[in-house]
DNA sequence: TATTGTTATACTCTATAACTATA
DNA sequence: TATAGTTATAGAGTATAACAATA
């Protein structure tokens, strides 16, 4: 067993495994929080633009996608809880990008609206994003993006297959 | 322009830009995220046998690899706030698993020493996570597997690199 | 009884500012 | 003056539980 020895920046580390460098470099895990964290910080810089969060720039799309669409499949559309979308739709409606309308059908129900200053203010923040994403992207080939995106889906849809099955017993 | 209509669960979507579907499925951030969120699930139920958190068990297997890093070094690495370290030190230390030692040669400063019970709880924690990464990974071939590490790792340096040149203006 | 929106609350993760002891 | 660790605090982000109105 190797003794523990002062580390310093310029090592290179080996570790139990006889891997060099980091090990957790091979865990998918570790390598997609890297990657979304450097994504994450310029999405961040370029909805500050727009005054938009990130999960308040998730909804506004979704509602103007989906317009019509009831707080709760919001919800479900941002993988949050429904209690935690109040104060997401609220910020929305108080600056005059979405609107609440009661629906006829169930008065229990909001229908989420986008507003026309709403919608616009989605297609700006979503140029911007995508110009800034065809910056990152430009590292790899227009195939390679391509690939990229249908593998990380893939991964997802395994990941929660697998997930079910543990949760399960 | 289109008119805002009911959406249900079943409605297929069409955007402003003629893109069936999701149109934010074209970014590779929402394509992470989802990716990142179904992984992170997994490893969350994997550390809970373990009694870990991510920030815990990143932390502890850095200490393991690193062994004498300083705790500045270990914030670097986690990429998080030195202030942040002291209660997941702590954590790992009251709990027998890392070790604080003073320095010799700086007196300011600590050595992280992992303790052996710590270097046996680190790589059985590895070993489940690789375990449950190996059956979400077998959606993929194992270059595919190779391939998909690589390119996150080139986005998040093209990542940081656009980020930089944004923050420099 | 079940569901929609809501309130209150708590916990995790992370950042900032200010302190202490060393350098 | 600068650095290592520390403390206190605040702000996101998210989860749970309980409630009123409605189905």
């Amino acid at each position: 067993m190797p003794t523990a020895s002062p580390a310093d920046d310029s090592s290179v580390i080996k570790d139990d495994f006889g891997n060099p460098g980091n090990s957790l470099e091979a865990f998918l895990g570790y390598n997609l929080k890297r990657a979304f964290n450097a994504i994450h910080a310029n999405l961040m810089l370029t909805l500050r633009a727009f005054d938009l969060r990130m999960v308040t720039y998730s909804a506004l799309v979704v509602v103007v996608e989906r317009a019509g669409l009831r707080q709760s499949q919001l919800a479900d559309a941002l993988g949050i809880e429904r209690a935690n979308t109040v104060a997401i739709v609220d910020e929305l409606v108080n600056r005059g990008l979405i609107s609440r309308e009661r629906t006829p059908a169930d008065r229990r129900a909001y229908a989420l609206i986008p507003t026309s200053a709403g919608r616009d203010l989605c297609a700006r923040a979503m140029a911007a994003d995508r110009a800034c994403e065809a910056q990152i992207k430009a590292c790899l080939t227009q195939e390679g993006v391509r690939r990229l995106i249908a593998d990380l889906g893939r991964i997802e849809e395994a990941a929660q297959i697998v997930l079910e099955a543990r949760t399960k017993n």
